[in-house]
DNA sequence: CAACACAATTTTGTATACAATATTGTTGAT
DNA sequence: ATCAACAATATTGTATACAAAATTGTGTTG
């Protein structure tokens, strides 16, 4: 990490920052967050560190340990099934509403997304790919206008991307832009069940790319796993 | 509020204790939060308030002002209407899930509720009776065993309190109970489609219950409303 | 007396000092 | 050499001091 003195950090602004590091698997599941380093990192004082790492432990990307310090977290395949579950509810209506609800501007936006996510991809940025890729659908819940839903997404999109970093199977890339060029062309066609029905398979999709078997926690994090 | 000197107060006990709080309208929307306040009642230094204040506002249910203080949020009729429909995404198939896994023990525990929920109606305990209706729904999550939707859902519902304190209409209080009882004889059958079906008219209920006309925004909070 | 400017006060924002806790390193006894 | 006890170090937890901003109060001027 880099010191930038040009301007002063908000805590809201390094929320933001860690965020689409972890996101972009420049900070893998498991990285220690140590708040001296990041005050100097980001050349602000640890009261605005700690701020930013309690706002990203709300948002289950970083797990804090008292007394022992900030992790970026390690969801359980528990806790991923999890995830992927709350998303199968939400996401597939959401695609619905906003198909509905779609402007030839929105479809712009959607298409600028996945062209800049195959460029990504062939610029070797697969980290900013899968931020892209995960945009995508924080994007639909912006058009379907539902703000808090959106909120929700965001945070499980986020989570998702942890859970590709531990769980991740196949390397198949190009399934997602395929399922996402389907629901694109669901959208401009304004039909909201194929849609719906687009998303639900997409999820589907994703989660069978998964290995969450229960067997093989990957104990990546040292003596954490076997001490307590 | 009253110093309690016994224990010391963790960040974490302050929300609980401040969440519920707003949860049984003892602090309506629009109240200020003052951290010397805070602190003073607490016992303990405005850093923790500072932490408190920052995980209720991430929950929704406390607005910070930059420079201006927090304040009980007030949610816009317009977050009132998204704030259901997230619930409507939810809380049905997470009734379905939970009749499924339903077992003697949970079947008691929800019964509990609703007569906790009836002797404070008796007692005159309104705000009590409210939490533990919101303690119901929560519930019915534990019970699917969703902890990541179930955290959802306890947002939704203490952001509900603050929108029934706002824009309730009916007085009818026993309309909620009613419903409740017809949840619990669908749980006791594990009869997850009439359990899905009761949970999505219940809210339903609610909302119409709720006066969500675009007209008279109520300007509780002074010059707020008219200076910006 | 109304309106404005400016001072005083209050309240929040940030940094830092110190305390508490956990981790690491060292010494010494067996 | 192994292990335990203890010291040294590093890191987080909390309180407080100070800075910045907003609010309130006061007085001057027209």
């Amino acid at each position: 990490m880099e010191t930038i003195e040009t301007k002063s950090w908000t805590s809201d602004m390094v929320v933001v920052d860690l965020e689409r590091a972890i996101h972009e698997h420049r900070l893998p599941p498991g990285t220690k967050l140590g708040e001296d380093e990041l005050s100097e990192a980001y050349g602000i004082s640890r009261t605005i560190v700690r701020a930013a790492l309690l706002a990203l432990s709300h948002r289950h990307l970083v797990e804090l340990k008292r007394n022992r310090g900030a992790y970026v977290a390690q969801p359980s395949i528990r806790e991923a099934r999890e995830v992927f579950e709350a998303r199968a509810l939400l996401e597939p209506r959401t695609a619905h509403s906003a198909a509905l609800r779609m402007t030839d501007k929105n479809l712009a936006l959607l298409q600028a997304n996945i062209r800049d996510e195959h460029a990504a991809l062939d610029a070797g940025e697969s980290g900013r790919a899968l931020f892209l890729s995960g945009q995508f659908h924080v994007e639909i819940a912006r058009i379907a206008d539902q703000s808090t839903i959106e909120i929700f997404i965001s945070q499980l999109i986020s989570r998702s991307s942890l859970i590709i970093a531990l769980y991740w199977r196949r390397r198949a890339a190009l399934c997602e832009t395929q399922a996402h060029h389907a629901l694109l062309d669901a959208f401009a066609r304004k039909d909201g069940g194929a849609a719906e029905q687009l998303m639900k398979s997409h999820l589907l999709d994703l989660v069978t790319s998964l290995d969450l078997r229960n067997v093989s926690e990957p104990p990546t994090s040292l003596r954490d796993a076997l001490n307590r």
